[in-house]
DNA sequence: GTTAAGGCCATACC
DNA sequence: ACCGGTATGGCCTTAAC
């Protein structure tokens, strides 16, 4: 029999001792299938330097003796191989060892102590991705399966006995051409009593698939609302959750947050109602995987929880200020969550439930809409990365890059280096912090006609040009060599030194930046999602290829890459504001990979024909480009000390759009009343390139805030709860809006968003702290605290800059004048 | 009781 | 434990008077 095959759903299983994979995907016609295969496990075991033949003959003898007894298996050798290989990019011998079952690679290491042997490998890999980079039966890509029909015989356990239209036992995998696949969709949401985990009922479920979408409740039954289904208890509707899940047959069931709220509480109410949550194709119920938030999988389908994906990938392409639902859905699809709130409801046993139940299925819509949105980025990140979309949706960039780096080794003929051991971490953690990037020292004022030149992928060009890495590290310096510029690391002066023959880990970068720049122009000669979210993920990969080195948790962690890089970061950084200064321009900032300058008189034409000279200095792969011409621009003084402030400013371009960094408008944690004054200010005065118009909007919001005239939602501030409450060491005023939740019988989740306002309250009280108040709290708020802590702060170093004496206004009059308007 | 320095804390930039 | 160094600035805590 043959078929065509994508797979979706990796999962494994062990039959009379051996290891085998069941994969579930689809044919082209939609058919849901399932695909066994066989899996060869093996890991490696490195010979010392000069092993004779001989020795090594009769190392393979004693090591095919190894087993290791467990109370299901025995785990045995099936077979040994000699190979010639590399490790760490040098070439060694090593002993290519099959092994009965995965599951004892361990064990069986632990066993092979012998002196010939030097290191032993390639047994922490996670099953599935050994599996898929021996098979190359990559996720999310099409396959032509040759296998045996299985059907409903007890030959492997039973296992094939699940719910899907075919079961094979593989044969042959071969890829196939690529074809267009839609997933099956379907999102779902719960709403709960009570916040604590299984604390309180089940209320509602709802679910939306394409040309699907129901509300199953059992607390109330609405007459109007056809999507609302109803039930006699909570065990009848979880039951049909089940029943529901199981007949729309989803590829993907996805929520948000699901794998932190709504999956473990819909098993929490199971059990107490004594319903089984049979949501796996074999009956079987959601499973979760241990981890800092444990990841609920079901057998057969691909649990996604969207908000994972977008917590640790996609997040650094929005510009929410939290990553819930909300705001997201708002940024992504330009529609938010119904307008509800269901913690007053429960509690005050309002009986709105219209509007609960429109909420609860809104929160599934969006939750749909979203996956649809991001399906080609984690469609993409999988075909990549080529991890199954469960461990994608989930996985750090870290993680990422590591499992690309292990999915590519084998071209390399590269044995695969171990993960860190508990103490190895301890110690890579607690070493000292080496040396960042520079920051230009900038003058504060306005400035006319900019232009700023930054570098393209800096820390990856820089690792590929030089090609840095752990195992192209020399012990000292070689004729023909990369010379890290000087740094200091471990309290000493140093300079690293790296060969010039190309290693496995700066190669594989250096062609995912290349694979980023073909599918960049790909896109943007005929731009589709599909296009632009390969291109994303490449430039995802690089840029997160440099974090890599020096994250403690790596198997090809280096301090000395990781440092040297940024030494060249700086060197490259301090270079190009050299020579910009010697062509005559007037440098205004600079951070770690860009550079801004004036003009100074100078024409675009001259500015374009100068970066590409600077580019033919430049080596190996490393590109400055112009990341753009500006009008105008505004530097700032530090609040403390008399010089310009980093990392923060202005700038607006030919178009007049605005481009503000670091300012108090892009900081969450202000009030949006300032935020909103200060965004107008700088709009005003870089448009006008004078502080008149300015000077008006100030005037009047200090007005509104004296007449009391300011709406409520504009003086929240908002804080976020960074860790346990009892830990905080200092009494801030998020501290006190925390405390106050926790009072009203609320949760305190660590990460939450506080918002509070600043209250006039009677007596002497003087820290900020004791004037918090909730936004549902009576109380006006605080008119000098808005004044002198919001709105002045926001606006005086701004206006400041127009000032001939500036100096005195901080220390005196001019802030007295702005408040006496 | 007041005040300045230092530390804690959140957030931003790249 | 899940990229990390550079940086700003508010507010609290502490120590000195």
């Amino acid at each position: 029999m043959e078929t065509l095959f994508i797979p979706l759903d990796y999962d494994y299983f062990d039959w009379q001792g051996k290891n085998y994979l069941r994969i579930i995907g689809r044919n082209e016609k939609g058919k849901r299938l399932c695909v066994i295969d066989k899996f060869n496990p093996y890991l490696w075991a490195i010979l010392k330097k000069g092993v004779s033949e001989e020795k090594i003959k009769n190392l393979i003898q004693k090591i095919e003796k190894i087993n290791i007894k467990g109370s299901t298996r025995i785990t045995t050798i099936k077979k040994v191989e000699v190979k010639d290989k590399r490790f760490l990019g040098k070439q060694v011998k090593a002993l290519k060892i099959f092994i009965t079952n995965y599951k004892d690679a361990h064990p069986v290491a632990d066993e092979l102590d012998f002196p010939e042997i030097d290191a032993r490998r390639g047994y922490d890999v996670p099953l599935l991705t050994k599996y898929i980079i021996e098979s190359g039966f990559v996720p999310l890509k099409w396959h032509k399966i040759k296998g045996r029909l299985l059907n409903g015989t007890l030959e492997f356990g039973g296992i094939d006995r699940i719910d899907v239209d075919e079961c094979y036992e593989a044969e042959k995998i071969e890829e196939a051409e690529e074809q267009a696949f839609h997933p099956r969709i379907l999102a779902f949401d719960i709403e709960a009593g009570e916040f604590g985990i299984g604390k309180g009922e089940i209320l509602m479920v709802s679910l939306v698939g394409k040309n699907f979408k129901k509300v199953l409740s059992w607390k109330k039954c609405p007459e109007n609302l056809d999507y609302v289904e109803c039930f006699k208890d909570e065990a009848d509707m979880l039951e049909t959750f089940v029943k529901y899940v199981r007949e729309f047959s989803p590829d993907v069931l996805v929520g948000y947050f699901s794998d932190g709220f709504d999956m473990p509480y819909l098993r929490a109410r199971a059990e107490k109602n004594k319903v089984r949550l049979a949501l796996g194709l074999d009956n079987r119920q959601p499973t979760f995987a241990r981890g800092r938030i444990p990841s609920a999988s079901i057998a057969g389908i691909v649990h996604i929880d969207i908000f994972r994906f977008i917590d640790s990938v996609y997040s650094q392409y929005l510009t929410s200020e939290t990553l819930g639902l909300n705001d997201v859905a708002s940024e992504l699809l330009g529609e938010g969550k119904k307008d509800f709130d269901a913690f007053e409801h429960v509690k005050n046993k309002k009986q709105e439930w219209q509007e609960f139940f429109e909420y609860n299925l809104q929160d599934s819509v969006l939750t749909y809409k979203l996956a649809e949105k991001l399906w080609p980025d984690m469609l993409e990140f999988s075909k990549i990365i080529q991890e199954p979309l469960f461990e994608i949706t989930r996985s750090s960039m870290s993680q990422h890059v590591e499992a690309f780096i292990l999915h590519h080794l084998e071209r390399y003929n590269e044995i695969e280096e171990k993960r860190p051991l508990h103490d190895e971490i301890g110690e890579r953690r607690q070493r000292e912090k080496y040396e960042g990037a520079f920051v230009f020292q900038p003058t504060p004022g306005l400035y006319e006609n900019l232009a700023i030149f930054d570098f393209t992928s800096m820390h990856a060009s820089i690792i590929v040009s030089h090609n840095i890495s752990k195992t192209t590290l020399l012990e000292k310096k070689e004729k023909d060599c990369y010379e890290s510029p000087e740094l200091e690391l471990e309290g000493r002066k140093r300079k690293f030194y790296f060969s010039k023959k190309p290693g496995f880990f700066p190669s594989l970068l250096g062609e995912i930046v290349e694979l980023r720049k073909k599918y960049k122009k790909e896109f943007k000669e005929q731009p589709d999602p599909i296009k632009k979210a390969r291109s994303n993920a490449y430039k995802l990969l690089a840029n997160a290829y440099y974090g890599y080195t020096g994250f403690f948790g790596a198997r090809y962690y280096s301090v000395e890459s990781a440092a040297s890089t940024l030494a060249f970061v700086r060197k490259f950084n301090k270079w190009t504001i050299e020579k910009v200064s010697e062509q005559g321009y007037k440098v205004i900032f600079g951070d770690t990979d860009s550079v801004g300058f004036k003009l100074s008189g100078k024409t675009k034409e001259q500015t374009l024909k100068f970066l590409e000279k600077l580019n033919s200095e430049l080596p190996g792969i490393m590109e400055l480009e112009l990341e753009g011409f500006y009008k105008r621009g505004i530097w700032v003084k530090k609040r403390t000390g008399d010089f310009g402030a980093k990392k923060k400013y202005a700038l607006i371009d030919e178009q007049g759009k605005l481009k503000v960094r670091g300012f108090e408008t892009v900081r969450r944690d202000w009030c949006p009343l300032a935020r909103q004054l200060q965004n107008k200010v700088l709009q005003a005065i870089l448009e006008d390139g004078n502080e008149k118009k300015a000077l008006e909007l100030i005037k009047e919001t200090i007005k509104k805030i004296k007449n009391r005239e300011v709406n409520k939602k504009d003086i929240m501030i908002r804080t976020q709860l960074k860790k346990p409450l009892d830990e905080y060491k200092s009494i801030t005023p998020h501290v006190i809006a925390a405390r106050k939740i926790k009072e009203k019988g609320l949760p305190i989740d660590l990460g939450m968003l506080l918002e509070y306002f600043i209250a006039e309250t009677r007596g002497k009280k003087k820290l900020v702290r004791e004037k918090v108040k909730l936004p549902d709290e009576k109380g006006e708020y605080n008119i000098k605290y808005y004044l002198e802590r919001q709105i002045l702060p926001a606006v005086e170093n701004i206006i400041e800059v127009f000032n001939v004496n500036g100096k005195e206004i901080i220390n005196g009059k001019k802030q007295m004048k702005l408040l006496d308007f």
